[in-house]
DNA sequence: TCAAAAAAGTTGTATATACAACTTTTTGTT
DNA sequence: AACAAAAAGTTGTATATACAACTTTTTTGA
């Protein structure tokens, strides 16, 4: 058999495997700041984004976090049974005070997770990846 | 209560939400030109990888791929269920012929998903792309 | 050689994610 | 107000991922 394909075929120029691989690399630096919080990185996200605008529908959330919203469905249910979350008027989901105060004590570790970051990706670094997410983000919508 | 850090914080300035964002929406375009064949990105990846370099262990291509033991383990047994992959000698892992049949017809696929994201990113997308994963495996390698 | 130690591989458990299908809620129209 | 249509939210199912614990295989040293 031929196979002429994989012959020409170069792996390490795979787009998909180098985000897949960027992204399991920075996870890994925020799980390790996080873990004693019991919480991940993408919970603290969706909080991230509560304790700053409250009261907001599922609807909203998906729009801000650019989640689908099966996937922010179940993010939200784990959040809800830790009681960082609540949502006395459906649909309005709100960060409670358990929420806000979680929040308030993981910001200066997040942002140790962010100074080891930046320290490896520098400050060119940093543009880069913006550089790459706007244009993903304009382009995609 | 007061806060604080809450009040003074920026989550758009999050690296980990960032990357995330971007693994997630390059994902979807590979997913697109995939999904006819019934594989994931993931187990591509490895499919590559033995479609290259025949005889690998699983210790090996962690490596290489940089993959957790027991999410590579798991990606393997689904590759093994549907024949793309063999270990008749224990442990070498090997692609089949129909893997390396599936990979080959693959890969004009894989180029139009490359090139779409290519277009969206630009050549300085790639690049920055490109040094923010180098940076990221230098330093944590 | 064979027993202990180390390495590799596997399984248990949990979260994240997406797509499709389904249910509930909201909205718009008469 | 009541029904139909649309939107939002939820659940079913599958894969990806990681960490910890466990099992199997390989290596090492006496």
């Amino acid at each position: 058999m031929e196979f002429e394909n994989i012959q020409s075929f170069d792996l390490t120029t795979c787009i998909g495997s180098k985000v897949m691989r960027i992204s399991r690399i920075t996870a890994k630096i925020f799980r390790k700041y996080l873990r004693p919080f019991n919480i991940t990185g993408s919970q603290l996200t969706v909080l991230f984004i509560l304790a700053k605008r409250e009261g907001l529908t599922q609807k909203r959330l998906c729009e801000i976090a650019q989640l689908e919203k099966s996937s922010l469905n179940r993010n939200l249910k784990r959040l809800f049974e830790k009681r960082y979350l609540s949502r006395k008027e459906f649909p309005i989901i709100n960060i409670t005070d358990e929420g806000k105060s979680l929040v308030n004590t993981i910001i200066p570790e997040w942002e140790k997770a962010m100074k080891e970051i930046r320290q490896i990706l520098g400050e060119d670094g940093e543009d880069a990846l913006d550089m790459t997410l706007t244009k993903l983000m304009t382009k995609k919508a």
